[in-house]
DNA sequence: GGCACGCGTGCCATATTGTGGAACGCCATG
DNA sequence: CATGGCGTTCCACAATATGGCACGCGTGCC
């Protein structure tokens, strides 16, 4: 709506971060803007503390220290974080695997946000800040059946990149799959993105029903039971449900 | 220079970051803005994914997941972040101590950006985006040893925040002690800033002198020898230059 | 109950601010 | 020596952000 510049710098600073180390010219041909806009923002950003220049005379962009140092209050200062944690406690003592919470991002699909360990020697890993596709996890499942269908179909427009045979790479196919899911509760993901991975989640929601977050389970295949599904899928729910009720609305 | 209304939603966007959560009220008062200023730049940075309002009806702001989605680009893909790890991890083993590499941030100090653990169980701990004063580290006074005098007076000219007794507040001690640590490749701080920790860094340089970052091993004083100061400064000063010598120019 | 205050929000004329075309200097290449 | 690509700088123009003002609402103080 308003504020071009500042929208057009956040999404250079996006851009230098997909791409670093980058130079003024890649990022005139990726937007298509004058090399003198994408300088000058460069620049701006660069004297906020936001972005490096790497090398001394040919210059090359780099994400700066600044991101970090705002990094942490996105985590920890969250209301969201802090009405998860206990439920998200609870559900990996009731089942003694991995719990992750992940919001939803526009660009990078679901972002890791907050872990909770299992205590196997054989585990699945997500770093918190890693971003995961929102068509081909659980996560991403319980968070797009609660949006509604106009969202969809502009994110199944999109390329839904295949990662294995089990990844639903068709439009109409996800769409059955979600309302699948909305009726379910909670989503499954079995080798859809990464393999031998499997996923049970299921959304958080705020008060007008538009989802916030997804809390999921993951465990690798050689520990999951199809006859336990039922079970998981509830005291996922419930914990979603729970971190729902104390979220401040 | 240029660019005023991205810096101030860039410096909007910090300060949500530290207050959070956060009313439009409160940050006018923080920077003495119109409201409809300060408004305006936190809707547009909501568009843009990188603030959220919390609730529904009385808003207050948060950091939106867009930050974390940026960071992975900032650590990982930094050459310095690649070029520091293996030097990092070597000195971590001969020492079984913490290391810690840290950048410098004109706004909130010392910024951890990567970590190596010892396997102590008594051992420091600051996590990565941790922030810690310039004045009253090690890693601090590895960097400011080297910046130009006029930064540094710059620098101590503004507020040098007392956190015990050994801290350094005074502006000609601080000098003082620069010129020591430049003179000697490294810099040692005992309680300066947090109680009961040591830490001893050196800086990591560019081809120009301009320190890029700090190197530094922290341990406990209850594991501080100070018969074996000459062989840790020794041993951090070789990482940082090991460090130097492979990132790029 | 009424009044005043503080809050978040929306509008709009103004001029401040960012824009981008063009030109410069540099380096590697043909 | 010419050429093309690169990062960088400049500047007149007008699009853009500005911020004073006013509205509506919930609160708490008379």
């Amino acid at each position: 709506m308003e504020m071009k510049s500042v929208t057009r710098s956040l999404r250079i600073l996006e851009a230098v971060a997909r791409h670093q180390p980058v130079t003024v010219g890649e990022l005139t041909k990726l937007f298509g803007l004058p090399k003198s806009t994408v300088q000058r923002t460069l620049l701006t950003l660069n004297e906020a503390g936001w972005l490096r220049a790497n090398r001394k005379d040919t210059t090359r962009w780099e994400v700066g220290a600044r991101v970090l140092a705002v990094r942490p209050a996105a985590l920890q200062g969250s209301s969201l974080y802090a009405a998860a944690r206990d439920p998200m406690i609870r559900l990996r003592d009731a089942l003694n695997e991995t719990i992750h919470l992940s919001v939803p991002d526009a660009l990078q699909g679901m972002i890791v946000v907050d872990r909770v360990d299992c205590d196997h020697a054989v585990r699945t890993f997500h770093a918190i800040g890693d971003a995961s596709p929102l068509h081909a996890t659980a996560a991403g499942h319980a968070v797009l059946a609660h949006l509604p269908a106009s969202d969809v179909d502009e994110f199944a427009a999109g390329i839904l990149e295949g990662y294995g045979e089990e990844t639903i790479t068709d439009p109409g196919e996800l769409r059955a799959e979600l309302r699948r899911v909305k009726d379910r509760g909670y989503a499954v993901n079995h080798n859809q993105y990464l393999q031998g991975v499997c996923a049970i989640a299921a959304p958080v929601l705020d008060g007008d029903g538009v989802p916030l977050a997804a809390v999921a389970v993951s465990l690798p295949d050689s520990r999951f039971d199809v006859g336990r599904l039922p079970e998981l899928g509830r005291l996922v729910t419930d914990t979603a449900a729970e971190i729902t009720a104390r979220h401040p609305r």
